[in-house]
DNA sequence: GTCTATATCCCGATAGAC
DNA sequence: GTCTATCGGGATATAGAC
């Protein structure tokens, strides 16, 4: 904002304009069509210069996606509160997962929808993700003090149904109907619950 | 197969031939890699040849996914059989859908990874899908005989979990690792059984 | 070291000739 | 129905200016 200088990246920023330019440019357009050379034209850079910051196109996108899975962190711990019993507090970060799909499909697509890989090849990335896994594994493990085996079990299907409910929300292309996403929310958080509940058959 | 014809395309079969060879080089290279051009070469066609059969590279693989749509409602009805209780069934299918999307990561993809318009734009595509949702339905169905909202909630909830864990499989780059789909799918058997004894909740 | 300029190669899509 | 030619765009590599 400060016009202080006339030529405020072309120095040492540029890295940073780099990763706000994108999740701007996607936000706005998709992941799917988000292009470098669109973004080096906004920033007033030549196509060849983020190759000074980013190895490739993919490189750049983890770094975005690091963001995203920041944002999705943020969303989830927001509405549990700690009054809450564990049960709800689950319900409620299911409900969370999913409206966050819905609400910032294009941020989810980041992380979930481009196929970039997560567990090996993007150390930053890998350690953002475990931290958001962390978040619903300490609650599931307030549920299941005694047993590790159970409460990763546990774990594991409300992340799936959760994830399955956003991803097949945010899996047709444009904003979905918001009483499809207020529906879709809802019966994470139920099915939260029925998962908590029949946790036996794990 | 059959040699009768030196030149079974080239004139009436374009059409299929673009299906057929598409299908087979998204198997080898990916959905992300397919290209109108690289498959033209391979059919010995020009590029612009299969803008005659389809008005976009989206409309081959809508196309496409109708035959991998097909491809997953056969693996899905494939282990069940009609002497299992339909917990059972239900398990099993849950299971044959992670077992899809492990082994046809590429299939799975055309249909869940690459936001085609399942719901509105595709017709045949949607009828497809329309059909394997119905499988589900049919078997939770048996379930709940006398409540067509439960039913609904139940086959929702199950096809979220077994969609979860085949996404998140998916979800990485290259072929998952045997023994991670072995435990996907007996994880989704395990949640479809619980999500059935703790369906009061939903 | 960081950016510009340039060049290569691939792709999707379209117009018009045969 | 297919081909030739062509447009616009994008990812990426290299060479050189500052």
């Amino acid at each position: 904002m400060t016009a202080a200088r006339a030529k405020p990246y072309h120095h040492g920023d540029l890295k940073a304009a780099l990763v706000d330019g994108a999740l701007e440019l996607i936000v706005e357009r998709g992941v799917r069509r988000f292009s470098l050379a669109e973004l080096s034209r906004r920033l007033g850079v030549t196509v060849a210069a983020p190759y000074r910051h980013f190895a490739s196109r993919d490189e750049l996108l983890a770094a975005v996606a690091v963001r995203a899975l920041e944002a999705f962190g943020d969303a989830l711990a927001a509405p549990s509160s700690e009054l809450d019993p564990p049960e709800e507090r689950l319900a409620a970060m299911a409900a969370a997962y999913v409206r966050f799909a819905a609400e910032q499909p294009e941020l989810f697509a980041v992380v979930f929808g481009i196929g970039l890989d997560k567990k090996q090849r993007y150390p930053e990335l890998r350690g953002t993700y475990e931290e958001v896994e962390g978040m619903l594994d300490a609650c599931v493990a307030e549920l299941c003090p005694d047993d590790a085996d159970a409460a990763e079990q546990l774990g594991d299907a409300i992340g799936a149904a959760a994830h399955g409910y956003a991803a097949l929300l945010t899996d047709q292309p444009g904003t979905p109907d918001p009483a499809d996403v207020d529906r879709a929310a809802e019966q994470a958080a139920s099915a939260t619950r029925a998962l908590i509940q029949g946790r036996g058959a794990l």
